[in-house]
DNA sequence: TTGTACGCGTTATCAG
DNA sequence: CTGATAACGCGTACAA
């Protein structure tokens, strides 16, 4: 059952050459005769023989393989950034090791030690939430900071441009003929709350609007909060024609007291959402429009950008990815 | 910036020894004199050194690492089963290649082959959908199934007891003196939707009690799905107690329709669902009680089963990971 | 107690 | 065109 691998040399003896002819054949290198090559091949395949990464790092220097060090518990930015990364660098090129640090410092030196001992070509580093965190510091391979940017200036960082996506989600909303909409969000601590209102009410000052609901509705990034917060907001104002909800967990709130209310989403009360987090945007009553942070173009592009580095030398500063806007039915123009 | 890493033979150099005392001294072999050692070990400190585990591993024929193949888009399975496996191996000794197949055949070969180039010394192949997969077949290197059974019953697989878990569900529901219990599920081709409702109903009858709405109600595992099967239910049957969802986001779809029908949950009627999606349970109104599948037990179990098998041999069948009851506001007593 | 020498599986540089 | 041979970085018998 768990029979040893095949080796190189087996495959040479099979075809009856030397370990050295084998490997050139099998690599295409042009110096070996056609029906050299084609026994070596046929050998390989009847062995069914695949070379050992291993043995081939220890010579290349260059172990095919990168870490994703994330802190983010359940994999919800991870994930799409992994699978951009993963189609960006090829699957057979390389491979990823996913590490999840739990945001615990301790275990994230851990992995880091784990990852460096593997001889990974490049680390792609994804925050918990998206605000500048401590740098890893001086390594031996390139890293990239996605999401959440390093606090070193130096190193490269990749993150969503929230400023764009907050003026996206109001732009919309103007665009079809709202005027009075309020915002509520999550935790004012952080970075991404901020960002979004700031371009959220960007937007509204070039139109010539006021906030309404007198303020930008802190609170936190929960559904309850949601709800809790549209209550106040109708007291305050109820003559709201729209909400920038700072994420879909808290729009779902937002949805379920207007329905509560018997105000109708879109016709009296349109709803935006940030995240696109499908279970939620997708499945609301009615579909959710929201702000998708292009995740996965994010993974890509870093993936890219770490490919350039390996070898080569890596960049710094900060790039920004723009959001996108997804429209469904919570929006639909007034009628 | 992208230096070459300290190899064994510059500590070696520094500390005065020669590379095989160095490897003796780091590697706590009896053998050598405690002075020795130590400088040996302040020289590999100096210099910051971290073992190549690819050479290691050539010589040792360990790499060191498993291979978590896996179709399951969102990582909705996967994750909490990488981070029962990370666990389980300690993140020290043991590195996971988290590989995405999303669903597509040859992907999935590829990734396969990559993985066994790369000489993991496991892997765990995670099933988009609890049916029995196909076997991915004799492979050099031994294979745990989780989730999704192998078809082959030669190979090791370990699966969530759903029959337990619609037990469970309709066990709580009848010690909390509901009567009248409905079952709102997702799509009849899932073996787990079969699974679930097989149990419920086995519970139901040792009771004596007939299921309410008078079928089981089979459809998809959408929110959608369970606002329209509600409102058809009730329809059918105004006077059921409880509903079982098979799904959180069912159970998300039953809860508002409920609230339109002006229905008090739990007083009136009560819900529970199925997967404890943390995201969406905790935060329905009112939070939701639910069954949990116990995938982190699930992921450590198949890493210990791995880990067993790695140089020892692999067991065969199918075994049974139980559910746990999760207790929220949705399903308190009747008052 | 320490050092020498060999091998793990592969690629690359030479001679032949 | 093909085949010795020397690396890559490390662990380990064996000799000193």
């Amino acid at each position: 059952m768990t029979t040893r691998p095949v080796t190189l040399r087996e495959v040479a003896k099979l075809a009856g050459v030397s370990i050295a002819t084998a490997s050139k054949a099998l690599n295409g290198q042009p110096q070996v005769r056609a029906s050299t090559r084609d026994r070596v091949i046929r050998a390989a395949e009847q062995l069914n023989f695949s070379p050992n990464t291993l043995a081939q790092g220890l010579i290349t220097q260059r172990s095919g393989t990168v870490g994703l060090l994330t802190s983010d518990l359940e994999g919800r930015f991870s994930i799409p950034i992994l699978m951009g990364a993963e189609d960006a660098f090829g699957s057979d090129q390389t491979s990823v090791f996913l590490c999840d640090a739990r945001g615990d410092n301790v275990r994230e030196k851990h992995h880091l030690r784990a990852l460096l001992s593997r001889r990974v070509d490049g680390l792609i580093v994804v925050g918990a939430r998206p605000d500048a965190r401590p740098s890893l510091g001086e390594l031996p391979v390139p890293v990239i900071y996605a999401y959440a940017p390093s606090e070193d200036p130096a190193d490269l960082s990749l993150v969503t441009d929230n400023i764009g996506g907050g003026r996206l989600a109001v732009d919309h909303l103007i665009r079809h003929g709202r005027r009075r909409i309020a915002h509520i969000t999550g935790d004012a601590t952080y970075g991404a709350a901020q960002d979004r209102a700031t371009g959220a009410l960007a937007r509204l000052a070039e139109e010539g609007l006021e906030l309404a609901g007198d303020q930008v509705w802190f609170g936190n990034w929960s559904e309850a909060w949601g709800r809790g917060a549209t209550r106040m907001l109708l007291q305050r104002d109820p003559e709201i024609d729209a909400v920038f909800a700072g994420s879909d967990e808290i729009a779902r709130g937002v949805l379920d007291v207007l329905h509560q209310e018997k105000l109708d989403v879109p016709s009296q009360v349109a709803v935006i959402g940030f995240d696109n987090w499908n279970i939620l945007a997708a499945n609301a009553r009615p579909p959710l429009s929201t702000i998708d942070m292009n995740l996965e173009q994010l993974g890509r592009l870093a993936a890219q950008r770490l490919f350039a580095a390996i070898g080569g030398t890596l960049g710094s500063g900060t790039e920004t990815v723009p959001c996108r806007l997804i429209t469904r039915e919570s929006t639909a123009p007034v009628g």
